[in-house]
DNA sequence: TAGATTGTTAATCGATTAACAATC
DNA sequence: TAGATTGTTAATCGATTAACAATC
């Protein structure tokens, strides 16, 4: 009982099976932004060492990574970008549209709906609760469409019916926990949780966080060491 | 990540030479917020076992993360939480004020302005700014204060007139460069970055990047893992 | 003492890096 | 060919885990 039940799952597997190492996963998404910049930008072929320093990686971790998909690159020349993002975006799901419910349609929410980023990576909004009474019935813009707010109490059946595959959290610490089990219940198996919580969820259900407040203070523990470093080199502005 | 091997002699300040090593650190805020919790609901211990299930990792990495901060627990009983939640404080620099100044006044920027889970934890917003004309001059409430969205122009005496230690940008992609050397240019040397872009700045400015996109795509990946394999393996509940 | 739980060790696992042979 | 750059190797580094001696 002491064990929380997302750690057992994964001991017993040899694992021979050709995964993608989470490390490497967490980069594909950053290279494939840089490959469509690079696209609209009308480059054609990039070399590793190009394609790292606008990644901000190392370019032997860039070749690794990529290595990993596949041997896409060729030798004295670099890798087709188009080819590359289009590789990318395949491993990664992207070539296929996601639909996702966003619950909450506070601030952030509502900023959510409303961020480009979604729809231009195949992801589609097909819904939006919340459970405020004054918010229920209000209209977002989301690109050319509008979105109205629905009742908390149908979020079963928006997720039933639109057969989504991403459930994204954004209400108050207190609720997120209960909406979490109604998302899972109603046939969700990814989470992304912006409320400043730990989920508990079943096996099989993936969870992602995003904790503005975790990452504003890891940038204050490193503010204050370097407040008591004696500065050496580093600062040119 | 420059390492000083000095020895300040301090008979309580644990053997901190080489540094918390980046995972721990990460994860200390989440330690932090479940303390925070507990002291609420008015539990005086936790086992390091308790603890571990609330926080969503296993119990060794957990001791062994606390056990970098020092010696603070009691074998037989378990942590103070009272006591670990101020250590763990003081480790991460909450035991002072930060000042933050968030650069736009979007939908996301009013969001962070108004997202609780800043104040609390000891950051003071100290500015808002944008450079759009129907924007600036209005007011966005914090609490009980209310911020006044000042002029794009008014970003680098803002900073200096504050003493502000952290910016975070909010601006579409096209404009966070610029945002960016503008804030290290009057002195800033923490950055929070929701752009989706990768910032380019100088040696010694640290940047911390949150992307939704990023998340999702993370996401989309697993969910088609998934669909992938006949879960023959990899689940047993 | 007897039971509980930490702090630490040593083994393992995974990720990063430098180097270079392969090859365009 | 000569120069450029990938894909892969092997070494290193860092993080995780299981186990248990220390000790409350």
């Amino acid at each position: 009982m002491s064990l929380s039940r997302r750690t057992l799952g994964k001991a017993l597997t040899p694992d021979v099976g050709r995964g993608i190492p989470d490390a490497t996963v967490a980069r594909l998404p950053i290279y494939g932004r840089v490959l469509t910049s690079l696209i609209t930008a009308g480059n054609s072929t990039v070399s590793s060492d190009h394609l790292a320093a606008l990644c901000g990686v190392s370019p032997a971790k860039l070749r690794k990574d990529l290595s990993l998909l596949g041997s896409y690159g060729t030798r004295g020349v670099g890798y087709d970008v188009g080819f590359l993002s289009a590789q990318i975006d395949r491993e990664l799901g992207l070539s296929r549209p996601w639909r996702v419910v966003i619950v909450g349609a506070g601030n952030l929410g509502r900023a959510l709906v409303s961020y480009r980023g979604f729809e231009s990576r195949g992801f589609e909004i097909v819904g939006l609760v919340d459970s405020h009474p004054d918010v229920v019935g209000t209209r977002v813009t989301v690109g050319a469409r509008e979105l109205l707010v629905l009742p908390s109490a149908s979020l079963e059946a928006l997720v039933r019916q639109s057969h989504a595959h991403i459930g994204v959290i954004v209400t108050p610490a207190e609720s997120a926990q209960a909406v979490a089990e109604r998302l899972v219940a109603a046939g969700i198996r990814s989470i992304l949780n912006f409320a400043p919580v730990v989920l508990t969820v079943p096996v099989g259900v993936e969870v992602r966080k995003v904790d503005f407040g975790v990452e504003l203070q890891i940038l204050a523990f490193h503010e204050q060491r370097r407040g008591e470093e004696p500065m050496s080199q580093a600062m040119h502005a």
